[in-house]
DNA sequence: CTATATTTTGGGAGCGCTCCCAAAATATAG
DNA sequence: CTATATTTTGGGAGCGCTCCCAAAATATAG
């Protein structure tokens, strides 16, 4: 690579010292204007930027925010949920002049990269997504008080900044609709039950029924673990009851995809034979056969969310307390319902 | 965040000099057995590590890998290919002890992007993905030497490692199979002819016309963008002849879907009344109603096959030449093409 | 044994910044 | 005008490593 200039070089150009030059990139205000002025002309002419590396080693700062995601990277982008949320953070780093750092990892790596990258001091603050529950990285890092920002809220560790959704409140109102439409035989397929937006929405599901006298059959929950696949064979083992559920709701749109496929391969009709909700609102749930009625979460807000809790975070430590955001959600009528007449119409939750 | 001790104490602890430490952390050979022992231990016992930013600016070097996907976010997450060879490309980079920084940019932002990122040495090397045949950046890359793979090939950069599939030769291919199964009105739907992947697969297309005697009818020809939208309108305008096409080639996986959508919308069905091969074969591509014939590509081994070219280079500068890997891609045959007899036989091409 | 070659180790210098304190320049008060 | 307060600037020190050269330790030859 070319090499660039040093912040002395520059100095000498601009005929100040190499301070003024700093106070000039980091844009402190003691600086008179004029000064200013031509020091940064001849930053533009000679196209000079600092070092990272330098600028790392002097003030301890990265500008790196590293998104953590303990699962494997084929388990992340088999669901478009994940894209969307990097979609979110990434675009969200740009404005704030952070750079962003990408680890996915396995359980066994876990401890690995905590020492290599963590102590390595590759950045200032950790977004993580999607752990379980019982993940072993979370309480080292709040002990190491590391900056950091859950998406998805966690059962016992109350004292972090939370971005997340009311998952609760939104699987009981996606129920809440297929009981309305006249369901009663109500199925779920979950998430992984490791998973805090798992339990959560499971929750809700059971609220639903409770609330409207309808008894809770366990052998109508059946774990999916967020993958087009294990919906595939929850579905199919649904399928297989005599008194079939008239209608399902999946955790998850990925779920609902593959819920489709074994209904479909079934040679049943969605909703005609079985009525559909899902939970997320993914681009593509639009395109189905049929088109989904979904609970639409704002995933990319997620991130942006995440983003502006860590970098205030950063930015001032001190007056930091640990923020949670909670972020709506509604529900997206289709055709995969059975109520088809309302089509688009969205309630708030 | 908890502080971590300095190579200076590790060395004053296990009673060795800073720099026999530091040969230790680099693997340097001319360490006695016992010696190094000690040091690891000692190394372990305190759990160290060697600060990022110090190394960095010692070394000139960050071990830090820069994907740069010269799109908005939201175009790249809107195509299932891109989280796959990101997939790869992650994967890759652990065992080689590099991290990946992901920069996603709209090209307002590349100047901006150069001068910040590159010069600012926030990485070692470059892996550049979905470039458009005339990014301003790519150049500019190759001006300055930096290293660098491209995933996609350019038609007159020459001199640049590359990692590609045979796009024009799994198009015609994708095409003569159509052609075999006895079509003759055959539409295609290109990607943005901005992209030297989506020029290849329109002239395997037109290779596998001429070839068969079959004339090049331009109204045939639609643009879709690689975007599921686009190839959606594409579609609508194809399926308004009183010639409609019996066939159509789809350039992409994701565009197919929005192909599909239109066909069905427009109450026709796939393959009866329009037979459709496409090229990628996204997971999801067995998914879809009728599940596609498509030209596979190994899409997360270019991500894999990227990195290790890239990582190669870095360590050992002096003896790299360009490299340039074509992965095979094969046809799958599944229903969309009509062919459904000879399901899920592989053709190698 | 000694002389020489080889292996192993230590420490100075330097990478390019920021931070802090003191000095210089300038503004303000009287 | 001078004395003092305030703003602006300069430069030393230091961040935690690697790299290089020279010194020390050890192996080998005779």
């Amino acid at each position: 690579m070319s090499s660039s200039l040093t912040i002395e070089q520059i100095a000498e150009i601009a005929n100040v010292s190499r301070s003024t030059v700093s106070r000039v990139l980091n844009n402190h205000p003691s600086v008179r204007q004029q000064v200013r002025d031509r020091v940064l002309q001849v930053i533009q002419e000679y196209n000079y930027t600092p070092q990272a590396a330098a600028r790392s080693l002097a003030s301890s700062r990265t500008n790196v925010i590293g998104l953590l995601i303990p699962r494997s990277a084929a388990f992340i982008f088999d669901d478009p949920f994940f894209p969307s949320v990097i979609q979110g953070i990434s675009e969200a780093c740009i404005p704030h002049g952070y750079f962003l750092m990408l680890s996915m990892l396995t359980s066994d790596m876990e401890q690995n990269f905590y020492n290599r990258i963590l102590r390595g001091r590759h950045f200032d603050g950790i977004i993580m997504l999607s752990s379980d529950i019982d993940d072993p990285l979370l309480p080292l890092l709040i002990k190491d008080r590391v900056p950091l920002v859950l998406i998805g809220s966690h059962p016992y560790f109350q004292n972090v900044s939370t971005v997340d959704v009311a998952n609760r409140e939104g699987a009981y109102h996606a129920v809440m609709h297929l009981i309305a439409l006249g369901h009663q035989r109500i199925a779920t397929i979950t998430g992984s039950l490791q998973m805090a937006a798992a339990q959560d929405r499971l929750n809700g599901y059971k609220q639903a029924l409770l609330e409207s006298s309808i008894g809770i059959a366990p052998n109508l929950i059946v774990e999916g673990h967020f993958t087009q696949e294990g919906a595939y064979h929850a579905t199919e083992q649904l399928l297989t009851y005599t008194n079939r559920p008239t209608a399902l709701f999946t955790a998850s749109d990925t779920m609902a995809f593959g819920a489709l496929r074994a209904i479909h391969e079934a040679g049943l009709k969605v909703p005609e034979d079985i009525a559909l909700v899902s939970f997320d609102d993914l681009p593509s749930s639009l395109y189905t056969t049929p088109p989904l009625t979904t609970m639409h979460q704002p995933i990319t807000e997620m991130g942006t969310s995440a983003v502006d809790i860590l970098v205030k975070h950063l930015k001032s430590p001190q007056e930091h307390k640990p923020t949670t955001v909670r972020l709506p959600t509604s529900l997206v009528i289709r055709d995969s319902c059975g109520a088809s007449a309302h089509s688009n119409i969205h309630e708030r939750s």
